[in-house]
DNA sequence: TATAGTGTTATCGG
DNA sequence: ACCGATAACACTAT
């Protein structure tokens, strides 16, 4: 589910509900997520902290944590990257939930999920929670953030410009490419390229400056109609994107391939190879 | 049973 | 060393 505006989801719950409450437990026992940690060593570096802060640049979270109650230094950060199927569900002790409901399953105490992968307790019981069926969130004290380009929710016209400057790739795998433009996933690709009427394959290099413009306004408009909408299934191509599906705007068929590496999809008559 | 999937990254070839 | 393409990762749903 996660792409920017999913994450940015997932940060507003944490700066609700999970700052400045006491660390009293982690369980970082998944050390396929919580790689390249051993078990225990998440668990040493927050206990007695709180998280003080969180952040977002493209799809990656991390929390800025408190001091010891002894010192005058802050902690790690700890951050928290939600892979293609991560979730973060904040349990109060009395069972009360903010999302993440469809994984808690009857029998089970509250805070405990079927696919719980993560998780800090605070004084209170509560717990904050990345459920994750698949495993590819990550877990990490202070993950290297500074790699990322731009976040794509806040890049101004001459960045964006920059990232499609160089290079022969095909627009979609530029887009998609986290160190470029940070928070763009499969299908805000597919959608921002139907807003500007772009085929993904076309080369970054060949695009004339009014199809730039238009790829950066399409970016800036798709994100926030995702964000506003509550996640990028709320943004209009997508549902279109299946076998036999016609496009919403022309009627055209909706044609398939993969570019980038992922399953792409376009209206085969407004966004054709030039 | 086989395949695809809202993501990242190591690896390989040019 | 840079750029682009691909496979692999873990697991579920169709």
């Amino acid at each position: 589910m996660p792409e920017l505006p999913e994450v940015d989801s997932a940060r507003a719950v944490i700066e609700r509900h999970g700052l400045d409450r006491l660390i009293v437990d982690v369980d970082d026992t998944d050390s396929y997520v919580c790689r390249p940690h051993a078990p225990g060593d998440i668990h040493a570096a927050l206990v007695d902290r709180t998280l003080s802060a969180v952040h977002r640049v493209g799809k990656s979270m991390w929390c800025d944590t408190s001091a010891l109650a002894d010192s005058a230094i802050a902690g790690p950060a700890l951050g928290i990257h939600l892979g293609m199927s991560g979730k973060i569900v904040i349990a109060d002790p009395d069972g009360a939930e903010i999302d993440g409901g469809d994984y808690w399953e009857r029998g089970r105490a509250a805070g405990d999920y079927r696919y719980s992968r993560f998780a800090l307790t605070f004084a209170d019981g509560g717990r904050l929670v990345l459920v994750d069926p698949r495993r590819l969130g990550r877990v990490r004290l202070d993950p290297p953030v500074e790699r990322l380009g731009p976040d794509a929710a806040t890049i101004t016209a001459a960045q964006f410009r920059a990232v499609l400057a160089r290079g022969t790739a095909p627009i979609k795998a530029r887009l998609l490419d986290q160190h470029a433009i940070a928070g763009i996933g499969n299908l805000l690709a597919d959608e921002i390229l139907w807003q500007a009427r772009l085929n993904p394959a076309r080369p970054v290099g060949e695009l004339a400056p009014d199809e730039v413009k238009a790829l950066a306004r399409a970016t800036r408009t798709a994100i926030a109609a995702a964000v506003r909408g509550g996640g990028v299934h709320t943004l209009p191509v997508i549902p279109f994107r299946q076998a036999g599906a016609t496009c919403p705007r022309d009627g055209a068929p909706m044609a398939r391939s993969t570019v980038g590496g992922r399953t792409s999809w376009w209206c085969e008559r407004e966004q054709p190879l030039p």
